[in-house]
Parts: C-alpha cells; sequence; structure tokens
RNA sequence: GCCAAGGUAGCUCAGGGGCAGAGCAGCUCACUCGUAAUGAGCAGGCCGUGGGUUCGAAUCCCACUCUUGGCUCCA
C-alpha cells in the first residue's frame, strides 16, 4: 500500500475489502445467497445478503474462520472496468446488484472487483492485496436486520457488521473501548445506583425516578433554574393537555398526529396529551396586547410531553415516549433577533461547560425545497445563526436545506467521555406558529406586526440528558451531582452515634450525606460506597470523635486523612461550588 | 412496524418433557472490627401472558406482550 495513504484512507480501504472477503466467505456457505452492498463504515464495515435462513451466532464464527483461510491467501485485489452490459452478465442471477447496475448514471464507469474467487460490482478503493489485512484486525460483531435500501416496503435482508483495523493492538483497543461502552450502559448503571426504572406492565418507554435520580434530577434543575433566572428567562407551567382546537390551530393534528397519544373525550370534546410545548407557550402569549417594548420574551419550562414512538425503537431513557423538556421560547423583534440568538448560543456553552462538556459541535441547518414563511424573514434569521456561530468562533458544518419546512436551526451536539457525540441542544426559528396564531406585537409606529419566534431546548430532555450524563461519568458523578455526597462510616458500632452525629450536621448543612449503620463490618461499608461511586467516605472511629472531626477517603482511592469537621465542610462546600469531579 | 435473539427469585445467570437451582442482595443471630466483601442460618418463584400438544410443560408448538441488537453509513 502506498506510504502516501493517509491512516483514513487505509482504513477505509482495508474495511472495503474485509467486507468483500466477508462477502466471499458467506457465499462459501450459502452458494445461492444474493448479495446486496457492503460499504466500509465508521470502525468497520457490513454487508448485506438474502439467505436462506437466518443466520445464528455460531456462523459468525465459521465466517471469520473462513475468512482468515481467505486473508492468508495473499490474494491481490483486481479491478476491472467492464461497462453495464457485461456487469449485467457477470451478475446475472444477482438481482439487488442487478437494480444498482440499473440505477447507475450513464457516465459512470461501471467497474468490479475480484478478490480470490469473489467479483463484486465495486468502485473500489481496496487495498492491493488481502495481505494487507491482518488476519486478527478484524472481527464480526452482530448480525442485524436491514431492509434493502433501508425502505421498509423492500425485503427484509440480513446484515453483518464487523470492525475492522490496521493492527491487532487497534482492534482489541477498539473492543475495549465497545466493553467500557457496555460497562457504562445507563440502563446497567441506572440500576446499579438504582437510579431509575421502567416498567412494561405501566407503559413501556416512560421514566420512574427513584429518590437518587430524583437527588440528581433535583440538582440540575436548581441549577438550570437558577442560571435561567440569570439569564433573563421567566418561568411558565401549563397543562398536560389540550382540546383539538389547539392542535389544529399549530397544525400539529395535521402533520403530526401519528406521534401524538390517541385523544381523550370529554363533554363531546377531544383532549390530546402534549407532544410539544410552544402552543401552550403562545396561549400566554395571547393574553395581552404586546408591544414592542415588551420583547424580548424569554419564557422557559420544564415541560413534559408525551409522543408515540415506535416499540422497536425504544431504548432506555434515550428513546422513550414521556419526557421533560427544558424547552423555552423567544418571541422578539427582527431587530433583536441577532442579539437574541447570540444570548442563547452562549448561555448553552456555559451550561455544556458546568455539566463537564467541552467539546461542543455546531451544525447550521438552512431553508430546504419546501417551506414556509417569507424567504427575506429566512435570511435574516439564518444570518442571525451563522453570524452567531462566527462572533462565538465556533466550528459548525452546513447542512444546506436541511431545516425544518418552519424555520432554520442551530444543533449542538456534545461529544461525552468515550468520544460519541449527542445531539442535545437545538436553537431552532419557527415562521408557522406565529402565523397560524396570528400573533402580533404592536411596533414602534403603532403598527401591529409578526414577531420572530425561537424555540430552544438546552438539554435537550431531563431523561435523555440523565442518561447521557450517566453514560459521560459512567455514574461517578460530579460531587455537586452526585445522589449521596458523603457516606460516613463508623469503623465499629460503639462509634455509630458520633457517624450519626457528622452527617447529620452534613445534611443540616444542606448537604447530601448519610451514615452507613447497617451491621456490616467497616470494610464491606467502605466497598458499598465505593461500588455506589459516593466521591466521599468520612471514616470515624476513636481518634475522630475525640477530635470532633473525620477521616477522608475518596473513591479514587486517595486518603487525605483526618480533617476536622468544620474544614471538611468547607472542603465540600468548595468541592460543590466549583462543580468539582471530586 | 419489520428481521433476529431473549424474558426463570430484587439483581446476574444455570437448568431445557418427570420435586424449581446458584451467587449476590434481603431478613435473623453471632462477631465489635481502622480504609474494597466476618460467619452461620432463614426466607424468597403463576419459569412474561394466553392458548395448544402430552399421563405430565419452565422445557415442545402457536399467538400476544415486553426487553435487547439492528433497520441512517448506498456499487
Amino acid at each position: 500500500m502506498a506510504d502516501t495513504l493517509t491512516r483514513e484512507e487505509k482504513l477505509y480501504r482495508i474495511r472495503h475489502t474485509t467486507a468483500h472477503v466477508m462477502a466471499e466467505a458467506v457465499l462459501q456457505i450459502f452458494p445461492d445467497a444474493s448479495i446486496a452492498i457492503g460499504p466500509p463504515i465508521d470502525n468497520g464495515f457490513y454487508y448485506d445478503f438474502d439467505l436462506p435462513r437466518s443466520l445464528k451466532p455460531e456462523d459468525l464464527e465459521d465466517i471469520e474462520e473462513r475468512m482468515r483461510a481467505i486473508v492468508a491467501g495473499r490474494h491481490a485485489l483486481t479491478r476491472e472496468v467492464v461497462g453495464k452490459e457485461k456487469a449485467r452478465e457477470i451478475f446475472q442471477d444477482q438481482p439487488y446488484k442487478l437494480e444498482l447496475i440499473r440505477d447507475l448514471p450513464e457516465d459512470v464507469e461501471v467497474s468490479t472487483y475480484t478478490v480470490d474467487t469473489f467479483v463484486d460490482l465495486c468502485k473500489g478503493p481496496h487495498v492491493e492485496s488481502t495481505a494487507e489485512i491482518h488476519p486478527k484486525s478484524f472481527k464480526l460483531l452482530t448480525i442485524a436486520g436491514a431492509y434493502w435500501r433501508g425502505d421498509e416496503k423492500r425485503p427484509m435482508l440480513q446484515r453483518i457488521y464487523g470492525t475492522a483495523w490496521e493492527t491487532p493492538k487497534e482492534l482489541r483497543e477498539h473492543l475495549a473501548w465497545l466493553a467500557e461502552i457496555e460497562k457504562r450502559d445507563h440502563r446497567k448503571v441506572g440500576r446499579e445506583l438504582d437510579l431509575f426504572s421502567t416498567h412494561e406492565a405501566a407503559g413501556p418507554g416512560l421514566i420512574y425516578w427513584h429518590p437518587k435520580g430524583a437527588r440528581i434530577r433535583g440538582a440540575i434543575e436548581d441549577f438550570w433554574r437558577a442560571e435561567h433566572r440569570t439569564g433573563g428567562y421567566e418561568m411558565l407551567y401549563t397543562p398536560h393537555v389540550g382540546k383539538s382546537w389547539l392542535w389544529e390551530t399549530s397544525g400539529h393534528l395535521d402533520f403530526y398526529r401519528e406521534n401524538m397519544y390517541s385523544p381523550m373525550e370529554l363533554d363531546n370534546a377531544e383532549y390530546f396529551a402534549k407532544p410539544m410545548n410552544c402552543p401552550f407557550h403562545i396561549m400566554i402569549y395571547q393574553t395581552a396586547k404586546r408591544s414592542y417594548r415588551d420583547l424580548p420574551l424569554r419564557w422557559g419550562e420544564l415541560g413534559t410531553v408525551y409522543r408515540y414512538e415506535r416499540s422497536g425503537v425504544l431504548h432506555g431513557l434515550l428513546r422513550v415516549r414521556g419526557f421533560t423538556q427544558d424547552d423555552a421560547h423567544i418571541f422578539c423583534t427582527p431587530e433583536q433577533v441577532e442579539e437574541e440568538i447570540l444570548r442563547v448560543l452562549r448561555f448553552s456553552m456555559h451550561i455544556w461547560s458546568a455539566f463537564g462538556f467541552e467539546k461542543v459541535k455546531a451544525y447550521l441547518s438552512t431553508r430546504p425545497e419546501k417551506a414556509v414563511g417569507d424567504p427575506a424573514d429566512w435570511d435574516r434569521a439564518t444570518e442571525s445563526l451563522r453570524k452567531a456561530l462566527e462572533t462565538e468562533q465556533m466550528e459548525y458544518e452546513l447542512d444546506e436545506g436541511g431545516g425544518a419546512f418552519y424555520g432554520p436551526k442551530i444543533d449542538l451536539k456534545i461529544q461525552d467521555a468515550l468520544g460519541r457525540e449527542w445531539q442535545m441542544t437545538t436553537i431552532q426559528f419557527d415562521f408557522n406558529l406565529p402565523e397560524r396564531f396570528d400573533m402580533t406585537f404592536v411596533d414602534r409606529d403603532g403598527r401591529e406586526k409578526r414577531p420572530y419566534m425561537v424555540h430552544r431546548a438546552l438539554l435537550g430532555s431531563m431523561e435523555r440528558f440523565f442518561g447521557v450524563l450517566i453514560e459521560h461519568y459512567g455514574g461517578a458523578f460530579p460531587v455537586w451531582l452526585a445522589p449521596v455526597q458523603a457516606v460516613v462510616v463508623p469503623v465499629a458500632p460503639a462509634f455509630d452515634e458520633y457517624a450519626r452525629t457528622v452527617a447529620e450536621r452534613l445534611f443540616a448543612a444542606g448537604y447530601r450525606v448519610e451514615a452507613d449503620l447497617s451491621d456490616n463490618r467497616m470494610n464491606a461499608k467502605i466497598r458499598h460506597a465505593q461500588q455506589q461511586k459516593v466521591p466521599y467516605m468520612l471514616v470515624v472511629g476513636e481518634n475522630e470523635q475525640k477530635a470532633d472531626a473525620v477521616s477522608l477517603r475518596t473513591r479514587t482511592g486517595e486518603r487525605p486523612g483526618e480533617m476536622g469537621l468544620g474544614a471538611f465542610q468547607e472542603f465540600l462546600t468548595a468541592r460543590v461550588q466549583g462543580k468539582e469531579l471530586i
């Protein structure tokens, strides 16, 4: 392989070729199989097959063995330009390939790649020889169903996902990363730390927050409210259901009904659980004639919404049917838009940094083909978004035409401790609802004008954010969020009373501190606190009791040792205020 | 919704036509302990739900339901 290739290019080739090798292995087992597509993807590759029977996990081992044998043959990858006619002949027994050939543009050079006995329709590129693939640097991971061309109406194929790297070491590191993801899985950690649950019998996709989860949420919400207050927001509380009039006016019944819970009938009227908070905030806006002097209005709400998600897509806290958005709507004049967007963006970055997320990527989505509203407004809005990003010197990707039909937006994706990206924040213009509800404000010149409306959710939803937060920290929350900030561990029952006093004093000072007065031995208590990822363990015995002190041990295993109770309280206060991890 | 794998004690899991199992957690008792598990005992189950096959079903078959991995990466 040429040394001039970047690492990305090399990996692309390795993964692509490995996918072909896998297809050959599968064809050895199922000579009559139809093959679909097999591209390289992030961290690996996949290939889709139409097979006479369902694959079993054991099949993967068999396929992998065969792949190693093929790779060991050090086969050259040969490219041949064949033209559509010839391609049709070669793949006459491969219906999916024929469809691909049919859909290829006329001016494209149709080529095949051959490795060993396997010929595939492929534009490449590939490695030059399978000698470049280390037999221990790839691994097949999972079997999945996938629709041909991602279309639910087309046949369901069987997809095999694999991962492939340049060296066995990289493969091992990748597998370790996958193991770490599994270890931090918020569903697992949520159970171990007693944070939340779901109940299939009581309704799938609905979250129950246990006391310890609720403590964390409480800490998040307290912080969130305080920041919004100083950030110039007012808070609202609005109902959970609304009559069909509201949803007809908003347009949700026309465009969003399939995501809404079925209506309840009361007094010959239909009420729907809210999938969004916006129409309610608009109702409040409409209770007064608004002047330009009132604007901007920044109204926030931790609003719980319900949306129907198909059963197959529900996933722990990350994809649910009921969740609380940290929602806000900004109503402002066209002149204020630029300033307001900049404020929201700065505010978001401030919040993300407080939660320990420093890497944030921005995505700007502009006007799609089908859109409502005056193009001049779109331009102004889009420009304000772009300007805000540039003023903040944030790198962003442009998604031209990727906006919703009702307005352009900025999405922020945060990167977690494992390098995964999560889309959380959205700052979204809306040129639809102000029109539909005929919202107005009276401008300086005495004329009624249409206000600009911006939706924004920073954390997104409390549930989803909690899920990401759990995985980001692996359950070892920073002190200010930890459900139990410190556990007092008496060395023997004789010191239970003192332990209780210590815990009560710290609790009274506003901290989440508990004494472990179970009849376990000290070592077991420490182990338990450690497993619960409690930041601080305060060991107390005769020495500490005499000195009105505690002996500090951190969950990271450090032992600063004995310190006065007052000193520890100061220490704790500083850590909490500084939002320290430990 | 579709494909696949699953659902056995609170949790993690074994068993797979003939008495329902283990570890951890829980409870009781003893031990009175200095930085990651003291010991002994006890209790705990409609084997996801409904139907079928069978002398007999947690186990085999069917349906449903929930959970999990996917269904966006385009030769």
